[in-house]
RNA sequence: GGGCGCUUAGCUCAGUUGGUCAGAGCAACCCGUUUACACCGGGUAGGUCGGGGGUUCGAAUCCUCCAGCGCCCACCA
């Protein structure tokens, strides 16, 4: 028996090796596997971590459930692909770098410059891309490197502008001035699903614009007053059915406005005073209620910095400011005549948390409601050559079934999201990311990636960085060429990735997926909970609640944090962390360890019988039931059951009662049950080894590689046990 | 306003198509150190599965109502 079973397991002395005995391998990559052409192909790409930090418990559960299933997939002889990355996650990282510098220079990036940006932000990148991709190791990710992608790499770069342009000359990509979500702080323009809504305590003005105005209005923003030019009510509301098509003038605040009302159905006849005052260019129902009615969308009051630029008393004056100096002139004017406290709900954005401000701006969109034609469709329900809407890929792409979510509930937030689509603006005004293929001269566009020429200026914005991660399950393989890796492994198999981001990634991969390739991304969408502390909190910086998942992994091992991460955590449930957690599958390692340590030096002088007698068969049969239902869990992607199963039966069944029980009997008199037990004890040792290989993969190829009569020399592709059905 | 959930032992939660599902881990208490492991073993705790009603031969598991709690979406100014 080797020596070093005499000691207690030592993970640090154990995962690094391990790691590098399967990276060099060469086995991460599926093309390498024996018999490779001929094994069915198992796919799935890794949620590529934004590459503004290092990973969180949250990264970690992602990898141990994804590496867990694609070992299992790898022992199970398919052609396992899981396919690493990381994304750039423009807003964020630029973010990032903007407040470094301004913290360590005083320098924005105006003081800098585009190009000297870009450099500090690629620097940044660099350095966290590598911390990252060592902890994935660490984890024991069982990643195929020589795949490796990074969204604004040079292949993903050919990727989205090829995507861009073939969705532009379909017509589903187009130039518009509208509304838009303007994010002050950031200084760019966010879509709706990164807005964050706070509810906050906010105070509702009833107001009058003039003394001889006829209704009173209600407003929780009366510095956007000064933009009005009309009042609207509800077409029943009869009130104020006299006065619908008269025009007033006022000077509001300083400010000369003209003032139409107008009778529209989006005005709520109960709220507030049943008219609203409309500030076309500062809110998107206003806007609307703007183009209805013929209104002027022209009367802009605030700008990008949310800074008003009226003049008279309000010019200059931060949003904030300018609503107290319209409330103190209301007072003085006697026009205030009400002032009520109510809660209501802000926007602000999500990576800055700046508060949002709806201002018209010139902005690239994705019409999801155009119809097109599609000419190449595997999707149920939509025919090659059909005319479709980009809503009805997504819909009909989960609806078919052609591809599921693995909790169902997901199905139907899914639906509902996609029910309250709106147009997709996918420009940003940052210079991180890709920049929009579009080029102006005087008042000519020209949509292509090359310049078109010396005098020719390129539209300053980037694009959305969901618009490059919606392409990742293809991009990643290779198109827009044909290649090799797109037909073995396209639609990949599963994507396995937590609940707050099905509608900016899962939704975005299905239409692109559905648009470009007529295919679904991915059949299986399993969902993750969040991570949370102890005591049910969110893990947050300003917490400072964050466990460390390589820390944790010094302490007591990379296998007892996957476990703890993985054991009891429900599909698409929260699930939380401690440290004691960790520290108890700490013991589980240890025990597997002893297990095999009693178990060679019990059986190494005694003959194995060639065949089990009688009670030793009926152990061997409990374990194959075992074998049966933890393929079937793990199948059906209950590895939360199928870990529990397997804790519960090695340690408090096969450790605490079959090994106590094979005591008196390798020591006893009868020579047959000797070496039948000898027999049942290697062979269930060997079947737990592979049945726990995929849950803790290092100290179960450690074993591996220190047990006398291993069949394969590396448990990783080794075969996953059979079972005889029942 | 719309949608999705949660409520099971002190704590954290499992419970897959309704029938050994009333469970696990941790914590607690008692006992045990005969050589795999003290990173251990044995034992103990009695939770009417939030509440009411219903379907069923049978429900924690399905339906309905009620009470708490949470999350997501939404242009109520």
């Amino acid at each position: 028996m080797d020596e070093k079973f005499l000691k207690p397991y030592s993970p640090s002395d154990t995962e690094k090796r391990i790691y590098e005995l399967w990276e060099k391998s060469g086995f991460f990559n599926p093309d390498n596997l024996p018999d490779a052409k001929e094994r069915e192909p198992f796919s799935m790409v890794l949620p590529p971590p934004n590459v503004t930090g290092t990973l969180h418990m949250g990264s970690a559960l992602m990898l141990a459930i994804e590496d867990t299933i694609v070992r299992f997939k790898r022992m199970r002889g398919y052609r396992a692909l899981w396919l690493p990355g990381t994304d750039s996650a423009a807003i964020a990282t630029q973010a990032r770098v903007e407040k470094n510098i301004q913290k360590t220079e005083k320098k924005n990036r105006h003081d800098l410059g585009r190009d000297e940006l870009l450099k500090r932000i690629d620097t940044f990148v660099e350095q966290n891309k590598t911390t990252m991709l060592n902890q994935m190791r660490a984890m024991g990710a069982s990643l195929d490197w020589s795949r490796y992608a990074y969204t604004m790499d040079d292949a993903r770069y050919r990727s989205v502008m090829e995507a861009f342009m073939r969705m532009y000359e379909a017509g589903l990509i187009y130039r518009d001035y509208r509304i838009v979500n303007w994010d002050p702080k950031g200084q760019t323009t966010i879509s709706d699903d990164e807005i964050v809504h706070e509810e906050r305590k906010a105070k509702l003005y009833t107001f009058r614009y003039s003394k001889d105005f006829p209704i009173p209005v209600a407003t929780t923003r009366p510095e956007t007053k000064v933009g009005d030019v009309a009042v609207a009510v509800h077409p029943d509301d009869t009130r104020y059915q006299k006065y619908v098509g008269k025009e007033y003038d006022a000077v509001f605040c300083d400010v000369p406005i003209h003032i139409k009302i107008v009778s529209d159905k989006a005005v709520d006849p109960k709220f507030g005073t049943g008219a609203v005052g409309v500030t076309p260019a500062h809110s998107q129902t206003d806007w609307e209620i703007a183009d209805r009615h013929d209104l002027p969308h022209d009367t802009i009051v605030i700008n990008g910095y949310a800074k008003m630029t009226v003049s008279g008393r309000l010019e200059g004056k931060k949003v904030i400011e300018a609503r107290e100096i319209v409330v103190d002139w209301l007072n003085n004017e006697n026009l205030m005549e009400k002032e009520e406290d109510v809660s209501q709900n802000i926007s602000t954005a999500e990576r800055t948390g700046g508060i949002i401000e709806p201002l018209p701006k010139l902005q690239w969109w994705v019409d999801v409601d155009k119809q097109f034609v599609l000419s190449h469709s595997e999707i149920p329900g939509i025919a090659s050559g059909d005319a479709t809407t980009l809503k009805e890929i997504m819909r009909k792409s989960v609806e078919s079934g052609a591809t599921t979510f693995v909790t169902e509930r997901y199905k139907r937030v899914y639906f509902n999201w996609i029910d309250n689509l709106r147009p997709w603006c996918i420009s940003r005004q940052i210079w991180f990311g890709h920049r929009i293929p579009v080029w102006y001269k005087n008042d000519k566009m020209k949509v292509q990636v090359e310049s078109p020429g010396t005098d020719w200026e390129q539209d300053p914005d980037v694009l959305d960085t969901w618009f490059s991660s919606g392409l990742w399950t293809f991009s990643t393989l290779g198109w827009p060429e044909n290649t090799d890796d797109l037909a073995t492994y396209h639609p990949t198999d599963l994507i396995e990735t937590a609940y707050d981001i099905i509608f900016f990634w899962i939704a975005r991969m299905i239409l692109m997926s559905g648009f470009f390739i007529g295919q679904v991304p991915f059949k299986h969408i399993y969902i993750h909970g969040l991570v949370r502390d102890v005591k049910g909190r969110k893990i947050s910086k300003s917490l400072g609640n964050n466990i460390d998942p390589v820390d944790m992994a010094d302490k007591y091992g990379m296998d007892a944090v996957r476990l703890s991460l993985v054991m009891g955590t429900a599909p698409g449930t929260d699930s939380r962390i401690s440290e004691d957690k960790i520290r108890g599958y700490k013991h589980f390692a240890n025990k597997l360890w002893n297990i095999t340590r009693f178990i060679l030096e019990r059986t190494k002088e005694i003959t194995l019988a060639e065949k089990l007698n009688d009670a030793d068969a009926n152990i061997h049969r409990e374990v194959s039931n075992l074998i049966q239902e933890v393929t079937d869990d793990i199948d059906k992607y209950r590895i939360h059951l199928a870990s529990e199963k397997l804790y519960q039966f090695v340690w408090h069944r096969f450790a605490d009662e079959i090994l106590e029980e094979s005591k008196p009997i390798l020591m006893g008199d009868d020579k047959d049950a000797r070496a039948s037990r000898a027999r049942l004890l290697r062979e269930t040792l060997d079947i737990f080894l592979r049945l726990l290989h995929p849950f803790m993969p290092f100290v179960t190829e450690e074993i591996w590689q220190r047990i006398p009569d291993r069949s394969e020399k590396l448990l990783m592709i080794a075969s996953w046990p059979s079972y005889h059905k029942e």
